[in-house]
This record gives C-alpha cells, sequence and structure tokens, in this order.
DNA sequence: TTGTACGCGTTATCAT
DNA sequence: ATGATAACGCGTACAA
C-alpha cells in the first residue's frame, strides 16, 4: 500500500482481484442473503485489507438520497444556537444522518443563498431558524415544492404553514412578565428583537396581556427594539430608559445577552439587583447561573428542540406521497427559573 | 408547475424543451464560450422558469471533487468550539465549500466512526480538534494515506506529523503562571487537562518553567485533572486543594469553564478574589466580562484559528502532488488579559 | 457553435 | 449464487 499515491479503492478493483463481478461485491458488502458465506467474507477480507471505503456520492447519485440535513441558523456561536446543533447532530448521527451547516448572520441575503445551497446538495430536510431580517419565505416554498421538507426551529415564520419545532412564545412572554408582577414590579421594561419576527411578537403579545391583566397601562418608552439583543444593545436601550422622568424598576428582556447587558450596565451606575431594578431573561443560557446576582429567566430547551427537529424531519422524510400538504407543529411549554435577579 | 409532485428537473428537461442537447444546456448554464449568446440566454431563462437546480450529487461524482470540508470536534456547544466552527463556515463559504460537521463527545471510538464516515462522504480536507480520549491516530493516518488532508486545531496530536493550527501552549501556560508570580502569589494551583492531551502537556510544562524560573518549589497537590473541565470539575478540584495544610493563593486554569466554577466556589464559602485566592482561566470567553470580578484569562483566537485552518485546507488541497508529505504549522500567539480576578 | 458518447462508483433489475 | 446491464445527472473529449 504505497506506490499509488492516493488512487482510491472502489468495488471494481476488488472484483477484479477476486475474479468476480462488482455486482456481487456490492451485494457481498452489505451482507445480501444470496452471496454465499466464503465469497462475502473473502470480498470483506480484501475490502479490509485494500482500505476499501464505500463512496457516498456514487451511492447518493444512484439512491437519490443523501442521508443528510442540512442546518441553517442565524449564527452558530451562540449557547442556544450551538446547543440546539448538537442535539440536532446526536439525533442526526444515532440515525445514520450528516449534517451539513451555514450560517445567515441574520441576513436575509445570505439565507436565500445558502436554502439554494443546501437544496443544491439535496439534503433530505433543512433544519431553519430565521434570519432576524426574512419576512420572505419564497426561497423555502420553492425548495418544498421541489420536494425537500423544511423545519422551522425556534424563529418561525408567521403566516407560512409550515413544519415548525418552538416554544409557545406567548405565553412565555405572559409567564415571564407575571413573574415580575406577582414580585411586586409595576414599570416593567421590554427588551424585545425586531418585530418583523414572529416570535418576538408573539413575546410582545405575551408582555402587553400581562400587563393588561393586571392593570398596568402600557408605556411605549418601555418597550426597546433591537436586532441582535446582544449585551451590547441591552446595555444601551437600558440606558436610555433610565433617562425617563420615570424609569422601570423590572426589565423582561426576550433573550438573556441583552439581559446580561442590561444588568451590567445598571449595576455599573450604581444600581442594585433586583432592589433598584429587577431582570428576568430567556433561554436560560449557562451565563444566568454565573452573573451576580443570578439572572432568572424562562427555560428554552435547545438540544431537545434540536432532537425534536431531526426527529420530525426523519417522520417527514419517509412519508408517505399522499400526506404531503399536511404539516406539524410542535409547541414546548417553558417555565419560570427564578433566580436573585427577580 | 404542479401536477408532477416533486420530480425535479435536470438539464435534459431542459434540453428536451429547447430541442437542444444536454451538453449544450450544461455548458450554457456555465458560460462555456463556445454557446451562442442566443441560446445561453434562452437556457438560462428556462432554466429559471422551470426552477431548475444543479444536482452537485452528480457534479462531485463526475468532477471528483464535493467542496465540502469535514469538521470534528468534541463538543459542538462550547464556546472556543462554536466560535472557531463560525470561522470555519465564513471562510469555506466565501470560497464556496460546504461544511459538514460532527462532535466526538470526547469518545476515542466517536473520533474513528466519524473520521471513516466524513471520508465516505468524500469531504475534501478534514478539520479536527482532538477527543480527550485520542492517544492513537491511526484512523487519520488512514485517510491521509488515501488522499484526504487533515489539519488539526487547538488540540493537535502528539509524536504525529501533520498539518496544525495551535497556539502556543507552552508559552501561554508559562504566561499565564508567570502573570500570577508577577502580582506576587506564590502557591499556584493548576487546573489541568488530561495529560494524554498534548495541550495539556504543554500548558502544564508552561506552567513547570514558570515556577521553576522564579525558584518556586513544585507541589503535586496542587497540580489538578480533570477530563472535562466543566464548571462543576472546577469547583469539585479546589475544594480539595482547600483541604490542604497549604492551600493555594491562586489557580491557573487551562480553560475558563472550570476557573469560573472554582472562583464560583471560594467565593460561596466566603473567600474573595482576589485577595484570598486569584484566577487566571484560558480562552477568553464572554464569561469572563460577566463573571464578578471579571476573570483574567489568556486570549484564544478561536474565529481566528476556524479561519486559518480553512485557508490552509484550501491550501493543501490544491496543493501539487509532489508537495505530499510536507506538512505546515501555524502557531499563534497568545496574550494575557488582564482583569480583576488577579 | 452544437451534438455524441462515455465515464464518475454504485446498485437494482433481469438473466443465467 | 452470481453476472451483465442500465441508470442516477453531469461534464467533457471528440466529432461534426
Amino acid at each position: 500500500m504505497d506506490q499509488k499515491k492516493n488512487k482510491r479503492v472502489t468495488i471494481y478493483d476488488l472484483a477484479t482481484e477476486l475474479n468476480v463481478s462488482p455486482s456481487t461485491v456490492s451485494r457481498a458488502l452489505k451482507d445480501h442473503f444470496s452471496i454465499g458465506q466464503k465469497t462475502t467474507a473473502a470480498v470483506k477480507a480484501l475490502a479490509k485489507k485494500r482500505g476499501y471505503r464505500p463512496n457516498l456520492i456514487a451511492s447518493n447519485l444512484r439512491n437519490q438520497q443523501t442521508n443528510t440535513i442540512g442546518v441553517l441558523v442565524p449564527w452558530l456561536n451562540r449557547p442556544f444556537i450551538s446547543t440546539l446543533i448538537s442535539g440536532v447532530e446526536e439525533s442526526a448521527q444515532e440515525a445514520g444522518y450528516n449534517v451539513l451547516i451555514a450560517q445567515t448572520r441574520d441576513s436575509y441575503e445570505k439565507e436565500v443563498i445558502n436554502t439554494k445551497a443546501l437544496f443544491d446538495c439535496r439534503v433530505q430536510a433543512i433544519i431553519v431558524s430565521l434570519a432576524m431580517e426574512t419576512t420572505d419565505y419564497g426561497h423555502f416554498e420553492d425548495v418544498i415544492q421541489q420536494g425537500t421538507p423544511v423545519i422551522f426551529v425556534d424563529r418561525v415564520p408567521s403566516n407560512f404553514c409550515g413544519h415548525q419545532v418552538m416554544i409557545d412564545n406567548y405565553q412565555t412572554g405572559h409567564d415571564a412578565t407575571q413573574h415580575l408582577i406577582n414580585s411586586g414590579y409595576q414599570r416593567i421594561a421590554l427588551l424585545s428583537g425586531s418585530l418583523k419576527q414572529k416570535i418576538y411578537q408573539d413575546r410582545h403579545a405575551g408582555y402587553l396581556a400581562a400587563l393588561k391583566k393586571n392593570g398596568i397601562p402600557v408605556e411605549e418608552q418601555l418597550i426597546g427594539k433591537s436586532d441582535r439583543l446582544t449585551i451590547e444593545e441591552g446595555a444601551n436601550l437600558i440606558a436610555e430608559m433610565l433617562k425617563l422622568p420615570a424609569p422601570p424598576d423590572a426589565v423582561f428582556s426576550t433573550n438573556d445577552s441583552a439581559a446580561v447587558g442590561a444588568m451590567k450596565h445598571v449595576q455599573s451606575i450604581g444600581l442594585k439587583v433586583p432592589e433598584d431594578i429587577a431582570f428576568i431573561g430567556l433561554n436560560d443560557d449557562p451565563v444566568c447561573t454565573i452573573i451576580t446576582p443570578n439572572l432568572s429567566s424562562m427555560s428554552h430547551p435547545a438540544a431537545e428542540m434540536g432532537r425534536l427537529a431531526v426527529r420530525q424531519a426523519l417522520e417527514v422524510i419517509t412519508m408517505p406521497q399522499e400526506s404531503v400538504g399536511s404539516t406539524f407543529m410542535v409547541r414546548l411549554n417553558t417555565q419560570v427559573v427564578s433566580r436573585g435577579s427577580a
């Protein structure tokens, strides 16, 4: 095994060497019943000896399936998403599927390009969490129509019927707000992501509903919107609100990063958490138990959502043709994780 | 576009409809100079109209290249790694490559299986960060010999000649330790990963060298080893050391998670950081600026390492055959990021 | 400028 | 129990 630099071994090579036909080799390698014991053994032995490895590209072309799932997310390096992908990878691998990833960086344009790219690779399903910018879903309609199922996770579309795995964002927004109200806070700020995205619309609606139910007036100045909800943006949003004549006494942030940024900011100017101002985030990222005081948050089962998305994807892939058109939706419940910040 | 459910459009379909040959379509789609303007235009127009998308599986088989890079890491949901992968994805995408990911969960066995799986998918290079358990590299030798380059990042092998992108772990371990010494600490504990892994050996060696250079005796009880270096393990390791007659007055942890765990633990039993005990971590994870006091750490350019790994991979992929056998190594410098904990 | 024919590596169908 | 053949969709050398 040396002079032939990197010529890959094929079933033809094995067939030639054993004086059998390629089909025999092919069948023997997958324990086809019709091949004799000794032949099978001989083929396998030589395959191992020669370091034969099947060419999945050829196999995929022939079989018209790639056993690959595509994943398209805004960012790979965020706690919630990397954990979700970890769950996707785990379940996919168990089922014998590969995982092809791409990130949109929250750009609609990149989302369109990558959706096409994943389709071109003939992934058998695409698991998507929408870019912040996205409000048009034509690129997904295209691939769905061509037979590639799309499963939306977390950031799901609005006014578009498709498979979805998500949390109950309305209820989550409501419960977070109610939790603050229960603790006696009245002037509750909301740090929201772009209302272009349904999940932020729903969280926003839940927030409003909780206020209304408790007879608390809504103040638009206490509703901050941000496209990235980063630590910095969280700090900026709260900084503005603190300039108000009547600043908030509590904050519900629709993700933990912005909550952390806001919380660090108010602490940096001498305010006490939760005495002067309380916080609750959303996602229950690991950072919640590291910051002082620990950040209350809403649970958000990332890994489980990833696993569920794969399970549903596999179900759709193997779904009989007649049920094409029907969609499923998994909506997970969340709960308040109460810590020192609220 | 309706009754034919999900039959995909091929160049044959376009050729038939236009009464030209498939090769003409193929050439027109990639702007081959020999095809007339009007033909090219007509082909492209119909392709768009019919929603034609190239089948990359077929193309890959024909071209004997997949434009795909495989990534194999211990865990996807860790700040350093997810950021590294983000860098990989970014550079790969720019170069027109796809990214196939798999995680080993620090298991040697899974590493072997996934290496083969990625090879079977005919990825054109594999970017690997070793599993904690791995000390044998036969599975990588196999794929390398069959012509698939392997680029090791961060957790690189020992006694194995291969392409590498890493930090100078010896210097990093030395500098972190020296930083503590410069601040007046003398009883410096080390929280190390498994010494099976070269990176931890090197960090350990750097730690020892710094102690020696400063005339500080080495105490084995102050050297803790852990296979996962999680928050919990960091806490456990420091808890044991605090039981010693002469406990440490400073801690160098070879990752930030264990540093955070240890720091939170000592604070929970009433010790002050950095007055009673100082800390420096390694990776410079985002958490460093969130914990109180902020955690000093050693920089570790994750995204840049990912981009570099891809750049080197592409270079190797396109490398002339005669230079097969030569390997490159990129060793990045790190620096102390001094914060409140030390 | 365009068409013909073959092969990439595998596997399913039909023969033997 | 095994072999011959065709086909998956594309790209290209060769021919026209």
